[in-house]
DNA sequence: CGGTATTAAGAGTCTCTTGTCTTAATATAT
DNA sequence: ATATATTAAGACAAGAGACTCTTAATACCG
């Protein structure tokens, strides 16, 4: 798997956040409606939000009335800064085949492709924001 | 990660074997040898490489002189042969961001952009064989 | 035949990820 | 103040992945 859980679970419910804020109006969404809606597991979505708010991705406010929303606008929160709070980016800078003692130094054939492609999807989660996945994401898509 | 450690061992082991039969003559390497050069666990690598027999990319061979070897030519082995054995195929069906309810039928944003990367990389596996990386791979470009 | 080298198979252990549960802190409303 | 809604924090449990160990099967050699 690319991603782990987590970071999966938290862009599905960063794209929820964004979704709701625009169609609904309100700052702060309570977890509780995001496990809901997204059938995930309410204290671990919690735990992996903390991360997101720690990172200043969102930020959240307690007590009624209360839940978390997106720390700035949805066209400024692109996918890499989710994925790097919650998995690092370790993705993007590792070998694909996990091989020591080589890299730019002393490549193998794999090792120009690979970099490339590498490069490209960075690229890619760098230039989708939420703003971008939001813009046509209908409300049933969410679930599992 | 990309793939899993069981699967990056056997893609190193597999070269090794690679580099071995043509570098020194030898039909089966012991599985012992190679764990020892790759500073691996023998009776791990053992297990893996045993993946690797089942799907008819090498072949093994018991008692002295025993060992394991490539099933055939290192030309014809590409890295997805060894990638889909161990890991599976599902890196290069699945979304990167795990949502249901969606593709081809429905796609987000996302989807084009990552469907034509995840083709890329797939291709790019295919046609990387074992030769390809056996012919300027150095010995101690192998331990960890 | 008996000893040794080697892979095969499978049970067992350790560790990390994923998920659950409980308690604390904070904010609001009455 | 007290009750209630909500996130924060952390202990705990279940599962999967990674690794270890033991035993069995097979092949060779003397
Ligand atoms: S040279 Fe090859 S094995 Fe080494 S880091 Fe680059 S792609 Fe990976
Ligand atoms: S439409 Fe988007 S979320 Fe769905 S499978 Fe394609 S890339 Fe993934």
């Amino acid at each position: 798997m690319l991603f782990s859980k987590g970071c999966t679970y938290a862009i599905r419910a960063a794209l929820l956040v964004a979704v709701k804020e625009t169609r609904e109006g309100r700052k702060f969404i309570p977890i509780r409606e995001l496990a809901d809606e997204l059938d995930l597991s309410f204290h671990f979505l919690t735990k992996i939000l903390q991360v997101l708010t720690e990172a200043e991705i969102m930020e959240s406010f307690r007590g009624p009335n209360g839940g978390i929303g997106l720390a700035r606008e949805a066209n400024k929160i692109s996918l890499i800064q989710i994925i790097s709070a919650v998995d690092g980016m370790s993705l993007f800078s590792e070998c694909a085949l996990g091989l020591p003692d080589c890299g730019e130094a002393k490549p193998c054939p794999l090792h120009q492709s690979w970099s490339k492609r590498r490069e490209e999807l960075k690229r890619m989660f760098e230039k989708t924001t939420l703003a971008t996945l939001a813009q046509d994401f209908s409300k049933n898509s969410f679930r599992n």
